[in-house]
DNA sequence: AATATAAGCGAATAATTATTCACTAAAAAG
DNA sequence: CTTTTTAGTGAATAATTATTCGCTTATATT
């Protein structure tokens, strides 16, 4: 093992996302995550200066995943509806295959252990995500709504609804996939 | 001061929820409740055995209330579509004015303070909703999609709509009430 | 008014939990 | 192979925080 081992990182996060999504935020401690990842207490403080910049950088590396993942097989020749789905299908697809993901994400929102740096840079990352809503509105295909709003009505109504599948535990099949995606598009469109 | 007064629960529960809404729910201790509400550490145990009773009362007691002021003026006589806008308004409305109670509910979501009694009750509120979308799908208006999944569509895009609006410190307008409606119902109606 | 009961207090105590540190094991450098 | 540096350990310590309790003050009861 070289150097600080990314695996090693991996493990402590994937642990932690693990408790997270069960016990919530509140609930977990530097002993419970050492424990679910299979590691001294000690060894989180070399990896990390103590709990808050390890939950710092997970959210981080959260935010970057979530993102990175959106875009993939984006290609701008394509017209927009279609574009649009493929990002959306995107996001729905790693929110129920991460959901607790989602669970942290969403109990960092208003948690004192994210800094406002760290907000601040999550923040940035949403920019493609305004540039993919102005390219709709541009061609007359989206409402011509503050687009802030119709991406929070987005993500907000995504959310939800992998929290309601995440729990009712009913299989996603491709026509309810397609509905959800309908119900969102009619919302959005002109 | 006659038995254990009413306002004084109301006292302890608005210090909670403005130092949840500030630093989330990981980060408020007993101390910092008595000190917000101006009480004394020990008189909180005079109100609930502990900590987690606390939280699971507050808990109960926003759910309640969210749902009361939903159906406010709600009259089955009128045609489903004012009908329906009229409780969208209200959920809205009391959303916003009382901001902290969303975010206290959110963080509760999955946070093991909250008992699977408590959870079980709050479920049942919802009871009202699910009357609403039923009449709304018998008439032929709503998508005939699973309702539950109809519900969240709603609740999603509305709190983070409230997010939104919140963050932004934008004013709503009547206008922008309006739209932000007909994003909502454009998504549902049939 | 005298007594009893309940509410309120906050310093002291008990638990819990983050963090450190002296030490061992492993890897890299020479 | 020896030395140096880095990773890993987990019991011990330091902080933090929930909870208790002896006490005071207020309210109700007789």
């Amino acid at each position: 093992m070289k150097l600080k081992d990314d695996r090693k990182y991996a493990l402590i996060f994937r642990a932690a996302l693990k408790l997270v999504a069960k016990k919530g935020l509140s609930g977990i401690t530097m002993g419970d995550i050492s424990k679910e990842a299979g590691i001294a207490t000690g060894t989180l403080y070399v990896y990390f200066s103590g709990k808050d910049e390890l939950i710092n950088a997970l959210f981080a590396a959260c935010r970057e995943r979530s993102v990175a993942v959106s875009f993939k097989g984006y290609n701008p020749q394509q017209p927009f509806k279609p574009a649009f789905k493929n990002v959306w299908l995107n996001i729905l697809k790693y929110r129920l295959q991460h959901f607790e993901e989602v669970i942290f994400l969403e109990q960092c929102y208003h948690s004192p252990y994210i800094t406002a740096e760290t907000r601040e840079k999550a923040q940035q990352l949403a920019a493609p995500f305004y540039a993919l809503i102005a390219r709709g509105q541009a061609e007359q295909l989206l409402k011509n709504i503050d687009s802030a709003m119709l991406i929070t009505f987005i993500i907000g109504a995504m959310n939800e609804l992998v929290k309601q599948i995440h729990y009712s535990g009913i299989a996603l099949t491709r026509p309810k996939i397609n509905t959800s995606f309908e119900l969102c598009w009619d919302a959005l469109k002109a």
